[in-house]
RNA sequence: GCCCACGUAGCUCAGUCGGUAGAGCACAUCCUUGGUAAGGAUGAGGUCAUCGGUUCAAGUCCGAUCGUGGGCUCCA
């Protein structure tokens, strides 16, 4: 037997496997490159034993994004054939792989019920068992289409219709053929670690206005050790979900009486939450920012005039009185401009930087929801730069310097996005490439990774997003940079320039960390909700051993409560040990233990909640530890900051 | 908004075939004064999300509404 990759014959040696074949042909790189790349029935001969070239091939594929990714896909062809076996009158439309799995799209007269997956996962073991070969057909496009015509495959039809190519290729393994461009990976036996998760609605193109489908997410891995070790990952990402610790450690609540997507904050959590905000102000103020607030609601007139109304009323909330309308504002800019509005403003006094921690509301669609990450209500670290044009490339720069500070100052991997102008757009040729540039420039000039969203800007103008990851590796934007064309010019925002004409400013919309919900949603789960002794709630909790030491709790804590230190002592008649083990789930950073050693010496005994024990030190020195720990992120770097931590 | 699942004590969850409500933790009282992740006893706590329907009888079956979750779409 012979085989043919890359071009080059290879003779499988007697008695050996095809992969042992590969591997004396050829170097890792290609053996790699060819299973990877090429591998379907057609092109490897399969008469050694199965086994074997599973175990042999599992490593490449392990080894690989591109081998899982051939894996999965493999797999929901599997997941097809399962369910038009299980279910005939079923129509399959797409089936790709995903991030760590797979899904497939199927249009069918019912929806497929938990029992059903059991059924579909079943089955598709059946088919890895069976351990049918994969095989790979060219044919003309026409072929195709009467091909999956005589199946009634209406939606392969229209995909073929759309790649407008001459000829297509299909994959046959077993009973099922599908349109596809492979690869796959040779038989199905290799498919021994896969698992259906949920099944979920997904519109065919995803498009709201056709025909809802239903789609059946899976994963699969090269071996079922991976596989479990992901389902372990999943589970231990699932206890740092911010709503699971939003409960436990008492920060936020959602009632069904308030409304959906409004969050109530707890002492703690609203602590949590004024301790990030104050560290903003001071950041912002320090910055060259001027603090400026306006009220929650303002005249319908005027966001018609700002157009608003117009492009946005449907998520936005509406009251009246005196029969004169208002609009709950959804955004900040408004009151903002009016400040700069309020008097001449020379070029001098450019740029204009304003900042607000505003309180907005808008009405998102009730399935987009989402713990405190995507609510109705929420505040925005937002601000506003109104400046010269040829100051747009220096505040840009600026920017992404902060917001380099503030994400490295939480520890956070972020992933910036530059968007670019999208068909429907207003503005000149000449604004959008000078904001473009001035965005792209300034990513450059600090050396940033991004990526280019090709069309994915606001219709007004070009933006930066920084993105950041929860627990379950979902991406949610967080800080923006986004240039205006139109507010300027709809509410005739002017300066007067060095040559006493009258100008138009430029109105750059940013945020740092987006909304302070979504942040701090994103930040409980970044530290599976032991904060930084910064952000900690309470720093420090003063636990008895007995009532005797009563009293000096109570001054221990009176002590360190003075020294600007957020915490509380633990007077109850309990053991030692059931205190500290509600310190400990409560995540308080420093627990600070009194017996009558400590009375007799005037001391504390100290316990970090990571485990590390200092021992026992005078009330001073642990006042010193825990104020200097929390200062501590701020020593790093261009952080130097003179932040307290006293309220 | 759409598809699917879910909603039982403050929290985490049981509740069989439709026969009128359970546990652990938390809470209260008492005993216990114990040195680094749960000492013991007793007790209180529920319009089974809401509204309607089927039934002799509904936590359980059906419908609607509200809310939550997984997705889709959207995201100025």
């Amino acid at each position: 037997m012979s085989i043919t990759i890359e071009g080059q014959q290879i003779d499988t040696p007697k008695g050996g496997s095809i992969a042992e074949a590969f591997q004396q042909a050829l170097s890792k790189k290609q053996l790699k490159r060819a299973v990877v790349a090429r591998c379907n029935g057609n092109l490897l001969d399969l008469s050694a034993p199965v086994p074997d070239v599973c175990a042999e091939l599992t490593p490449v594929y392990a080894d690989s994004e591109e081998g899982l990714d051939i894996i999965r896909h493999s797999a929901s062809h599997l997941m097809a054939e399962a369910v038009k076996k299980l279910f005939p009158t079923v129509k399959v439309t797409i089936g790709p792989s995903v991030d760590n799995g797979f899904y497939y799209d199927f249009d069918y007269e019912r929806p497929f019920t938990p029992e059903d997956l059991e059924a579909i996962e079943a089955e598709m073991t059946r088919s890895v068992g069976a351990d049918k070969p994969f095989s790979r057909r060219e044919m003309s496009a026409q072929e195709a289409k009467d091909l999956f015509a005589a199946q009634g495959e209406d939606y392969k039809l229209e995909i073929i219709d759309d790649l407008g190519a001459d000829h297509v290729s299909i994959y046959t393994h077993g009973e099922f053929t599908d349109l596809c461009r492979g690869p796959h990976v040779p038989r199905t036996g290799v498919l021994g670690a896969v698992k259906l998760l949920s099944v979920a609605g997904a519109y065919w193109r995803g498009d709201e206005k056709n025909k809802q489908l239903q789609r059946i997410y899976g994963t699969a891995w090269a071996d079922p050790k991976s596989l479990k070790k992901y389902l372990n990952q999943l589970e231990e990402a699932r206890k740092r979900d911010h709503r699971k610790l939003g409960t436990q450690l008492d920060l936020f609540s959602v009632h069904e009486e308030i409304g959906g997507g409004m969050i109530v904050w707890h002492p703690k959590g609203a602590l949590v939450r004024t301790i990030l905000e104050d560290f903003e102000r001071k950041e912002h103020l320090k910055r060259g920012y001027e603090l400026v607030q306006g009220p929650l609601i303002l005249k319908r007139e005027l966001w018609e005039k700002s157009g608003h109304y117009d492009n946005y009323r449907e998520n936005m909330y509406f009251t009246e009185i005196d029969e004169q309308a208002y609009g709950i504002k959804p955004m900040n800019c408004l009151s903002h401009m009016l400040i700069y509005k309020s008097r001449i403003r020379s070029y001098r006094d450019m740029p204009q930087r304003y900042f607000e921690l505003g309180l907005v509301h808008r009405h998102e669609k009730s399935g987009v929801l989402h713990g405190l990450m995507r609510v109705r209500s929420f505040t925005q670290d937002d601000a506003h730069l109104l400046c010269r044009p040829d100051q747009v490339q220096d505040e840009i720069v600026t920017l992404i310097g902060f917001i380099r500070d503030i994400m490295d100052l939480f520890g956070f991997q972020y992933r910036l996005e530059l968007s670019t102008r999208p068909e429907k757009s207003i503005g000149s040729d000449a604004d959008w490439d000078r904001a473009t540039e001035a965005l792209r420039g300034a990513l450059e000039a600090a050396g940033l990774e991004y990526r280019v969203n090709e069309g994915d800007g606001a219709f007004y103008g070009p933006k930066i997003d920084v993105h950041l990851v929860d627990a379950l590796e979902r991406s949610w934007q967080c800080g923006t940079i986004q240039c205006d064309f139109t507010l300027p010019e709809r509410f005739d925002l002017v300066y007067v320039g060095e040559d006493g004409a009258r100008h138009r400013p430029v109105m750059i919309h940013r945020t740092i960390l987006g909304s302070i919900e979504r942040f701090l949603g994103i930040l409980i789960e970044h530290y599976a909700g032991a904060f930084p002794v910064w952000l900690a709630p309470v720093q420090a909790r003063v636990l008895t051993v007995t009532d005797a030491q009563k009293e000096h709790a109570e001054g221990v804590r009176a002590a360190l409560a003075a020294r600007g230190i957020r915490v509380e002592a633990d007077l109850r008649n309990e053991k030692l040990g059931y205190k500290v083990r509600e310190a400990q789930l409560d995540k308080v950073p420093y627990m600070l233990v009194v017996g009558d050693k400590e009375v007799e010496a005037g001391a504390v005994n100290v316990r970090w909640r990571d485990g590390d024990d200092p021992g026992l030190m005078t009330i001073e020195e642990a006042a010193g530890l825990i104020l200097s720990a929390a200062m501590a992120p701020f020593e790093r770097g261009g952080m130097r900051y003179s932040f307290s931590t006293t309220f």
